[in-house]
DNA sequence: AAAGCGGGGAC
DNA sequence: GTCCCAGCTTT
């Protein structure tokens, strides 16, 4: 209650001042940015293709877990066609193990839109690139701004969080409305002569410097004029609404193995793990049973329980084994989660298209 | 407005 | 264990 009243307070007042401000805050920051900015591949660059599939990839990712996708990705489509031209199969493998993995999907079909109906040529604004599959607020204004010098704004959680600090804001930074509200100061702000490296600067400064727990403010450039703390409120900032906890869920694994291969279920194209491999899942145990019966599949006692918990999940998975010779694929009545079952090398084959979880249950059941 | 959607690093 | 990360899409 009160603490909205303040957060307009400050809103207003700042509005008045950024004119004034502006400028200094610009040098400032920029300066800071020029000296202690880390050398990040894709800041050797210039080609949209590439700021656009680093931005992402960054997306809900840390930055030092990107790098070696990046890498790869680059290296095995160096241009918007060839990786328009690739199998999808062959990108979700390239992509197995970063998470979100309807990101690569999009990544894909936005590649073979930018062929097809842009002759290969990324569009130059953020409306025209937020239109695209995949690309958001956040990343059309990234690609505009870094690629294209648009004076486009963008926010994401470390810009939320300078901004929060830097107006002593406490606008909930997570709720639609909050997000609009920090959008509108990032417009008022951005660089019109450096606006993508204004950007870079805003969430460096937030990923290095004005980080969640402890902000290091006495390297930050900004100490001096930043009023959460002058307030002493940085450390409560920003505000964010407490997000669902995963909620718990099991399931049973069956793992089907011959000498160099095992069996594994593709899921459909859309929804959790859309796209990849990985041994059937059973809603229970009884419906393990009843499909192993059909399939005159022999399994054994649960091998252990993998846990793996996701943003809105923590699994538990019972893993079992059983033994066929994969020649011919066995009878198997798996859930309509499933479009396939394919009989696949074992070990697997680098990039092979399966989730992390996948992995795991893989692991216990054939390296133990 | 809320939920679905991965995985891992820092504390 | 908790928090949250260079967010987007669907309901």
């Amino acid at each position: 209650m009160s603490g909205k009243t303040r957060a307009l307070t400050n809103a207003e007042k700042n509005q008045s001042e950024s004119a004034l401000g502006g400028a200094r805050l610009h040098r400032a920051l920029l300066a800071w940015f020029d000296v202690e900015k880390r050398p990040l591949p894709w800041r050797a660059t210039s080609d949209p293709y590439a700021i656009w599939m680093s931005e992402v990839m960054s997306q809900q990712t840390r930055v030092e877990t990107v790098i070696p996708y990046y890498e790869k990705f680059l290296t095995a489509y160096p241009t918007v066609r060839t990786l328009a031209e690739a199998p999808v199969e062959d990108v979700l493998g390239l992509w197995s193990g970063l998470g979100y993995y309807r990101r690569a999907r999009m990544l894909h079909r936005t590649a073979q839109e930018v062929v097809a109906r842009h002759d290969g040529a990324f569009p130059r604004d953020k409306a025209a690139l937020e239109s695209l599959p995949g690309i958001g607020p956040y990343t059309a204004g990234a690609v505009a701004s870094i690629a294209f010098q648009e004076p486009a704004s963008v926010v994401d959680g470390n810009v939320v969080r300078v901004f929060a600090r830097l107006f002593n804001d406490d606008t909930d930074g997570r709720a639609p409305a909050g997000l609009a509200h920090f959008r509108k100061r990032a417009d008022a702000l951005v660089s019109a002569d450096r606006p993508g490296d204004w950007n870079q600067a805003l969430m460096e400064l937030g990923a290095t410097v004005c980080t969640p727990r402890e902000p290091r403010c006495l390297l930050c450039p900004l100490a001096t004029v930043c009023e959460a703390r002058s307030a002493g409120t940085a450390r409560d900032l920003p505000r964010l609404t407490k997000k669902a906890k995963p909620v718990a869920a099991a399931f049973d694994a069956l793992v089907v193995a011959a000498p160099n291969r095992v069996l594994l279920a593709e899921r459909k194209a859309d929804g959790l793990f859309g796209g990849l491999l990985e041994p059937p899942l059973f809603d229970t145990a009884p419906t393990l049973l009843e499909a192993a019966q059909q399939a005159r599949l022999a399994i054994g006692d649960s091998l252990g329980i993998v846990q793996h918990t996701l943003s809105h999940r923590k699994l538990s998975i019972a893993t079992h084994r059983a033994v066929h010779v994969l020649d011919v694929m066995p009878p198997l009545p798996v859930s309509g989660a499933y479009v396939a079952l394919h009989a696949v090398e074992w070990p697997l084959p680098k990039d092979t298209r399966v989730s992390t979880l996948a992995r795991k249950i893989l692991a216990l059941a054939l390296e133990t």
